[in-house]
RNA sequence: GGGGACGUGGCGGAAUGGUAGACGCAGCGGCCUUAAAAGCCGCAGCCGCAAGGCGUGUGGGUUCGAGUCCCACCGUCCCUACCA
């Protein structure tokens, strides 16, 4: 008997679906549509566990979507812009576009490998000129439509580099690769207006009942929406220029108004840049710039504060002047960079007030205090409670007080109720070569022209040099001098390139025809769109999801686009872990220089070429640092690719992180060779002549109608661990009914059986489930199969077990037909032997007959 | 500081409020083999010879019945943050 050999069956069925073409997509199929998209691939050059993950789970939804009769879009990208192609430039020589498209070509190999249902004619790269032409396309329109601005804004600068790093690429402020002390640089940005659509964004977080509950908090808090009061300040005497009408502060408790004891600005605001003619301002806002931005500095941080010596006026109490202080805690890019200081019920007001010994009065009297000993000591309050030493407010709770200040600073003419958000609007300006550029040329007289539509796409130039540092485009002789399409004269291009994650913000669009002459083919994208299915890592929650919901939004204003919303589902699956393995010098090591033996019952580590004895350290995310990698095109080698498949889909719930072992693949390589082994022992004639008098042959009927729904069921759930599950366990049981000397009868049963077992395991399985299928000698391939329909009457049971309970701990289990009779079931379980032992001297108080679940006898 | 998730055997994990530990890994025993590997059959939560008892982080609560629901606490992990 032949042992089933992946090697050899696996790529000829890729070849057979190949040859058939059966994963291309129509637009014009009838069938109902289903969009399953796994976030697109940074073509890194190497596909790594987490890929086989993610798009092994897709796979498995497809290829049970079309199953059950789903015209099913699958298709692939790349997500191909972006810094490693520019690091490669730099450090080996490479051309980035050589480099990226080399990296493709190397990635595709194994992606198709893992036999995964995409439909390959739709691929696209999105540095592939057509793609981001086409971008730029819509950028354009969203300028035209004022969601595109202009503006200079503080950036993180890495002098060595020379250019732009967006937060997380600044390590203790320090850039990530160069290691230099970042800079604060003021630099004139493209922005897209994605303040605009804040409150949109949140209410549709509401619609997106398919999403995770985590993300959609997440998101909800990254936006921030905080509803509060803007109130001016005057001037007490002179005030400075250009702030004659006063200063602006936001606020989110107005009804601590009398609390306020002063106000602070950050050291970037412009009142601050004013005073800094003071060489003590101008030494102190340079002092707070110094400052890092690591969480621990910020945790550690001290307040620092300077008196500008400026004092405002209270608006409810004109003889009270408050100072003015800069004050390093206060950020200019939220609210309107000032704030007053409420130290009572405020504790970074608190430690700073204490600090510079200003006043802390107490506005806030909690529910059960007395107003004539609370204090505030080293905790502000910042509980409920009732107003006190407030004027017109006194008496008021929280709420009824922040309603009454808002209406009297409006009154007043003083300022006006507000929502802030702390999302801000997304800078897409980089000072990068390796990106989609942004079509726009400055000129001098006419200011910054968009590129005109025949003049798209702007391509990038493959004459650069890499040698030195900054952006090549803004060095190269030529590419950026143009003529001014508004009016001739000589003008330059824009020679920043747009965040890559503009890119990734509408490729699935884009796949509904990826083609098209406009950036979104409206028909294709109306049968397509909304992506039923969406999969990709939760570190993209906020960012990319972010930017993918709001840029659907604006393309659908634009009328591009007839979805407000682009993923109805999402699924944030868990990372691939390792154990890591370390020398005693601190070296990682490879897992596979690694050896293993089992001293005294505990695991020993050691490395293979020498035996030396090394730490096995903690299960950690594969990553190169750590050298915990274990490369799936090794594993595809040697257990085969549906091995490889079916253990990252067995071992753990897909949101959870997967541990990869060798053993556990080991367990899911058994299993094909089971699987394979049941279809080599069933003889090529066994029919499907039923004889449900055989009680065999009945009962290996009922498990295989059974499973069906089962494993249908883990499926759309996304719990394929536990659907895998239920068909390790059906295997077990067909085994109890092996071929060999079986009646007639039974062959049947098995024939059903494996018939219906080579459909289940085909998302899972797919090449195993394809040689099955021809071993069973079905027409035609499995890819092509509907999903098995179950029997209802075989599925269901005719007889149940019931545990018996006595005051629920159980005492023994009753068999009965389905649907017995709850009085009869009750006077069985009484007269039950094992059960009347127990009840021995008591009494029956009251007996729970839950129809086929369980009987509970209450006694005492 | 704010938000969220999770806590079940040696391990990964199952379990619409209804027999806790499915399935897999590791382990143990047996068969096959000259032997090993592979494969096959079986055992297996803990304590106990057994009868039986105890068991889902801890303590309470709701319920005939709680891993599951509620409250408090402990622990672990993730995200986020001088956000006014």
């Amino acid at each position: 008997m032949a042992r089933y050999n992946p090697k050899e069956t696996e790529p000829r069925w890729r070849k057979a679906w190949a040859d058939a073409d059966v994963f291309r997509t129509a637009d014009d199929d009838p069938r109902p549509k289903y969009y399953i998209l796994e976030m697109f691939p940074y073509p890194s050059g190497r596909m790594h566990m987490g890929h086989v993950r993610n798009y092994t789970m897709g796979d498995v939804v497809a290829r049970y979507k079309r199953a059950q009769g789903h015209a099913v879009l699958h298709p692939m990208g790349w997500d191909a812009f972006g810094m490693p192609a520019e690091n490669a430039a730099m450090e080996r020589g490479v051309h980035p576009k050589g480099w990226t498209y080399d990296n493709i070509a190397a990635m595709r190999e194994p992606f198709k490998v893992l036999g995964t249902s995409i439909d390959w004619s739709r691929e696209f790269a999105t540095c592939d000129p057509e793609y981001y032409g086409q971008q730029q396309r819509w950028f354009l329109a969203l300028l035209k439509r004022g969601l595109v601005y202009r503006r200079e804004a503080t950036v993180n600068w890495d002098p060595v580099d020379m250019t732009v790093l967006a937060n997380e690429q600044v390590i203790d402020g320090r850039g990530w690769r160069s290691d230099a002390i970042v800079e604060k640089r003021k630099l004139t940005q493209w922005f897209l207006r994605i303040t605009d659509y804040a409150d949109d964004l949140i209410e549709g977080l509401k619609t997106l009942e398919r999403w995770p509950e985590k993300v959609r908090i997440m998101q909800e808090n990254w936006i921030g929406r905080s509803q509060g009061l803007r109130l001016t300040w005057k001037f007490d005497g002179t005030a400075p220029a250009g702030l004659e009408g006063g200063l602006e502060v936001y606020t989110t408790r107005p009804d601590t108004l009398y609390g306020a004891s002063f106000l602070a600005i950050a050291p970037d605001h412009p009142l601050a840049e004013q005073l800094a003619s003071d060489p003590r301002v101008a030494d102190f806002i340079k002092l707070c710039r110094a400052g890092g931005t690591s969480e621990a500095e910020i945790e550690g941080a001290e307040k620092l504060g300077l008196d500008t010596g400026l004092s405002v006026v209270h608006p409810f109490d004109p003889q009270r002047k408050l100072p003015v202080w800069i004050a390093n805690f206060v950020l200019m890019d939220y609210g309107t960079g000032a704030i007053f200081g409420c130290p009572a019920h405020d504790q970074r007001d608190l430690d700073f007030a204490r600090k510079y010994a200003l006043p802390v009065t107490p506005v806030v009297l909690p529910n059960d205090a007395d107003p004539a000993d609370f204090k505030v000591a080293a905790e502000a309050y910042v509980g409920p409670g009732r107003i006190f030493n407030s004027g017109f407010m006194d008496g008021m709770t929280v709420e009824q007080a922040k309603a009454a200040a808002v209406t009297r600073v409006e009154a007043q003419g003083q300022g006006k109720g507000a929502t802030v958000y702390r999302l801000r609007d997304w800078g897409v300006s980089r000072q990068r070569y390796w990106g989609c550029p942004i079509p726009i040329i400055h000129c001098a007289a006419c200011g910054p022209v968009s590129v005109p539509d025949e003049q798209l796409p702007v391509v990038l130039p493959d004459d650069v040099s890499f040698d030195v540092p900054g952006n090549p485009l803004l060095r190269h002789p030529t590419w950026k001098n143009v003529s001014c399409p508004s009016c001739g004269a000589d003008a330059q291009r824009e020679t920043d390139t747009l965040d890559t994650f503009v890119d990734s913000s509408w490729y699935f669009a884009r796949f509904a025809n990826p083609h098209a002459a406009t950036p979104i083919d409206k028909a294709a994208a109306d049968k397509w769109m909304p992506v039923d299915q969406y999969i990709g890592g939760v570190e993209h929650a906020v960012l990319h999801l972010l930017y993918a919901r709001f840029i659907t939004r604006a393309l659908k204003d634009e009328g591009m686009l007839s979805v407000a919303e682009p993923f109805d589902g999402l699924f944030t699956q868990g990372m691939v872990t390792h154990e890591t393995y370390r020398r005693q010098d601190g070296d990682w090591i490879e897992p596979s220089n690694v050896t293993f033996e089992t001293d005294a019952g505990v695991r020993v580590a050691r490395l293979a070429e020498t035996g030396e004895q090394i730490t096995i350290g903690d299960i950690e995310k594969m990553s190169k640092s750590k050298k915990n990698v274990v490369a799936p095109e090794g594993i595809f080698e040697i257990y085969g690719v549906d091995a490889a498949r079916l253990f990252v889909m067995s071992d753990s719930p897909p949101e959870r992180d997967v541990e990869w072992t060798n053993a556990g693949v080991e367990g899911a390589s058994r299993f094909v060779h089971r699987v394979w082994a049941e279809f080599e022992n069933q003889p090529a004639n066994a029919g499907h002549a039923f004889d449900d008098s055989d009680e065999a042959a009945l009962a290996l009927r009922r498990a295989t109608h059974k499973l069906i729904g089962p494993v249908g069921d883990s499926i759309e759930r996304f719990r394929f661990n536990s659907g895998v599950a239920k068909l390790y366990e059906f295997l077990n049981i067909l085994k109890a009914y092996p071929a060999a000397g079986a009646s007639n009868a039974v062959l049947a049963a098995r024939q059903e059986a494996l018939e219906v077992l080579a459909r289940l395991i085909n998302p899972f399985t797919p090449h195993l489930a394809e040689a099955c299928w021809e071993k069973l000698g079905m027409t035609g391939m499995v890819v092509d199969a509907d999903w098995p329909k179950a029997d209802a009457a075989l599925a269901a049971d005719n007889e149940v077990t019931l545990p018996v309970q006595i005051n629920g701990k159980r005492r023994g289990e009753l068999v009965v037909a389905k649907g017995a009779d709850s009085k009869a079931v009750e006077a069985l379980a009484l007269a039950d032997p094992s059960v009347s032992v127990h009840l021995a001297g008591l009494t029956v108080r009251k007996v729970i007959v839950v129809q086929d679940r369980i009987i509970n006898i209450v006694a005492n």
